[in-house]
DNA sequence: CATAAAAACAGAATTGACTCAATTTTAGAA
DNA sequence: TTCTAAAATTGAGTCAATTCTGTTTTTATG
């Protein structure tokens, strides 16, 4: 049961994705009509409805692989954090952020955010919410790694700690996609403020 | 040129509104039909149309009276806060959180929140981002009062404060609100648990 | 190889938000 | 009162996502 089938399939799904993460890119996604996506990958639409629940899945599938390099990348940063509380913070938020446009425009993202809490029960929706989990718990690493080493008192709630960054991270970077105008470095240093309160607080 | 056509004009839009936040309540702000809406108002779809730009903002209307009385009610705890700054906060907090599902089902809620990062741009986005500046600067106020009475140190930094804990319980509100399994006193456990990092920061 | 069941496909039909040209209603002047 | 321009209403029509149903392709079996 591995054979033509299923390689045609694995085909089928690679091309949808491509023709949408070009068409999402080119005219936007709401700008991407299903019947345009479909003719560029050579199925039709009720195969893609196939493939996908709907048109919100489509950007979930690329918007994850997107997370899941960020996530990756971040790693290096959990093993081997700089030498000082808010630097290895801003470090690793940095990644997170500098990444966050390399294939995703900020209309996509804002599409993805929203399509995630609108559904939270599709496929897409879960998915999401995963990743998020999976960035808290990098930065939780990230801190009982520098509590490890000694840079960070041992009594604190890692934890909370790290719900408490990584939430205000997003919010921070939601309202920074929200705004066509808005720039990176002014969105990382607006964190950097916020989280000097929590790396007074913390720091041994 | 208040006469009649001004009566009529408030008249209408209160019923829209009306009709709206009964089927919004009854079948879920997906499951109700403009027609529908419209049908319940007496007007045409048309009509609708001319008092809002979209479905959205009709949800945006009603969304923005809930959060207006909550911004109402913690002007008291503002000028009154506990004296305590873990409770000071609870008690703000506890307020939006309680009042939250006044008026507004999760899943109004789901679709608010969706709508508001879909388009920033319309008239309820820009509202609702609006919206959350007041919350924010609400708690920014509070902090000040805090640091007034000698609750919290002087030399905190109350904006990035502010931000830091509106961001927080804004990111835990939007995860509260994608299950319908959560509960109100799990959200609010949650949120003091990460507070009281902060509070062990700033307290004098 | 033939064939029946299962899986996947195609594209026409449906649905519901939103638009727009035609019509009706109101305000105020003569 | 009567008339006219401006404002508002109407509902049929448009558009794009999603669903549905009949057809084709693939697989497994004798």
């Amino acid at each position: 049961m591995s054979g033509l089938r299923a390689r045609q399939k694995a085909d089928r799904h690679r091309r949808i994705i491509e023709a949408a993460a070009a068409l999402f890119r080119d005219t936007g996604y709401e700008g991407a009509k299903i019947e345009t996506i479909a003719a560029q990958a050579e199925v039709s639409v009720g195969t893609i409805y196939n493939y996908y629940q709907n048109k919100g899945d489509i950007l979930g599938a690329i918007v994850s692989m997107e997370v899941n390099e960020v996530l990756n990348a971040g790693r290096g940063v959990v093993a081997n954090p700089p030498a000082n509380v808010g630097d290895a913070l801003d470090t690793l938020l940095g990644i997170y952020i500098e990444h966050s446009l390399h294939y995703l425009s900020k209309e996509m993202w804002r599409q993805a955010m929203a399509i995630s809490t609108q559904l939270p029960d599709s496929p897409f929706g879960q998915a999401y919410t995963a990743l998020d989990r999976a960035l808290t718990e990098q930065i939780r690493a990230l801190i009982a790694r520098l509590q490890t080493i000694g840079l960070v008192r041992r009594d604190i709630d890692g934890q909370a700690l790290g719900e408490l960054v990584f939430n205000n991270m997003n919010m921070m970077f939601i309202e920074f996609v929200k705004r066509d105008g808005a720039r990176i470095a002014e969105l990382r240093t607006a964190i950097r403020r916020q989280n000097r309160i929590l790396v007074a607080a913390i720091a041994v």
